[in-house]
DNA sequence: TGAAAAGCCTGAAGTGGCTTCAGGGTCAAG
DNA sequence: CTTGACCCTGAAGCCACTTCAGGCTTTTCA
């Protein structure tokens, strides 16, 4: 299987399937005499994996923790836990920092419902307020 | 006033000050005979409007927009009322991702309570069945 | 048979929003 | 006069890719 239907039947990028492999996250593939990439079953799974665990926000140096701990099953519970926790937390605090952010935005743009009277706008009225050393009002 | 003073009176670190001056985000300041910037009242405002802006999650290229829009009021409302309401949209968006993301976490977290127990980790059999072309579970 | 099109290759540079580093110059205090 | 705090520049590093330039291989079709 060359390097277009890899990335097809995954729907990874080519670019990002060479990427991997220059990052050492995916096998050397065999070569064709012509000097084509030539993947196995094996890639496919490996870059599989490698997705799902994008999907779940990992960074590529954690997805290659994953990988070790998968190729090596035992005793690996533990760091797989801690990612896993630590990821979790991360992702609450992040939701809850956009929580945030999000009443400040929606608070900022009830500041001008109309379009353009003339007068000057009270979003940028709000924003340049802030440039003082005063607090904000949202 | 001298880049420390600056960088300490707005928190704004003395490379990031640079690092704006160089995207022309602010101002190019005065110099000393012995080649020091120097800088102004109102520069102290711009590099609060821009950080205030970035705590919203503006991108630099959006603090651009917002800036001249600031420095030339009339009939800008519509641009600014368009970027929030796109900014607002883009943070529902990731706040509704990272909730699904969560649910999928926890879900795997929950498939191993326990610290090892010799048997394989249930989290790496899930994270290896999701190699294969099934559905996860989670 | 021959040429175009589709597919593949490499290495380097670009993205955003900074941060870090190397290797200096300037200036006030002791 | 030297130490140390402060400042300067230009380049490289970070992450996870993406894009680009320039060229090779294989297939397809006239």
């Amino acid at each position: 299987m060359q390097i277009g239907e890899l990335a097809r039947s995954t729907g990874v990028k080519i670019e990002t399937i060479r990427y991997y492999e220059r990052e050492h996250l995916l096998p050397l593939p065999q070569r064709t005499e012509g000097n084509y990439r030539l993947y196995s079953p094996r890639h496919v799974e490996q870059l599989r994996f490698i997705r799902y665990c994008r999907s779940l926000d990992m960074s590529l140096e954690e997805v290659r923790l994953l990988i070790e701990a998968r190729d090596a099953p035992a005793g690996s519970c533990l760091t797989v836990n801690a990612l896993l926790d630590e990821k979790i937390a991360e992702v609450d605090a992040r939701v809850n920092e956009l929580h945030k952010l999000q009443d400040q935005l929606r608070q900022l743009r009830g500041l001008c419902r109309q379009p353009d009277q003339g007068e000057i706008c009270g979003i940028l009225a709000e924003l340049n307020r802030c440039t003082e050393s005063r607090k904000p009002v949202v």
